[in-house]
DNA sequence: CTCTTGACTGAGG
DNA sequence: GCCTCAGCCAAGA
């Protein structure tokens, strides 16, 4: 385990954890604000052992807005569940107002 | 060390 | 506008 590869894992935590409420990012918004803009794909890695670290990662899903890997939550329908709760419009797995309740972390932080 | 896989993204048909 | 291909990068086998 090198602390490098820590610190890429813990940030996006950190991120996930200050998505406001009703409000959603992205993959390539979180990994372009950790300075990995191509690495979009261990975002998701990170955000796998984010369960039970306080993150809600159901605010983060990819860039169409689509709620991919909800399969990797509880339940099939959790995820839309809880970003409808929170005021987030979700259909068919994908967010609708994606373009206004989008968060981008390198200009709200 | 090499190959495969994946919660992605952007470009092309 | 939807589907497919290719590029990226890191972790796991």
């Amino acid at each position: 385990m090198k602390p490098e590869t820590f610190n890429f894992f813990d940030k996006v935590y950190e991120v996930a954890k200050q998505i406001p409420y009703g409000r959603v990012t992205s993959f390539g918004a979180i990994a372009n604000f950790l300075g990995a803009a191509r690495s979009a794909r261990m975002v998701g890695y990170a955000l796998n052992g984010s369960v039970g670290k306080d993150v809600p990662a159901h605010r983060v899903v990819n860039r169409k807005g689509l709620l991919t890997g909800k399969h990797h939550f509880e339940g099939t329908n959790l995820m839309q569940q809880l970003l409808e709760s929170e005021g987030v419009i979700v259909k068919d797995n994908q967010v609708q107002n994606f373009d206004e309740i989008f968060w981008e972390p390198s200009k709200e932080l």
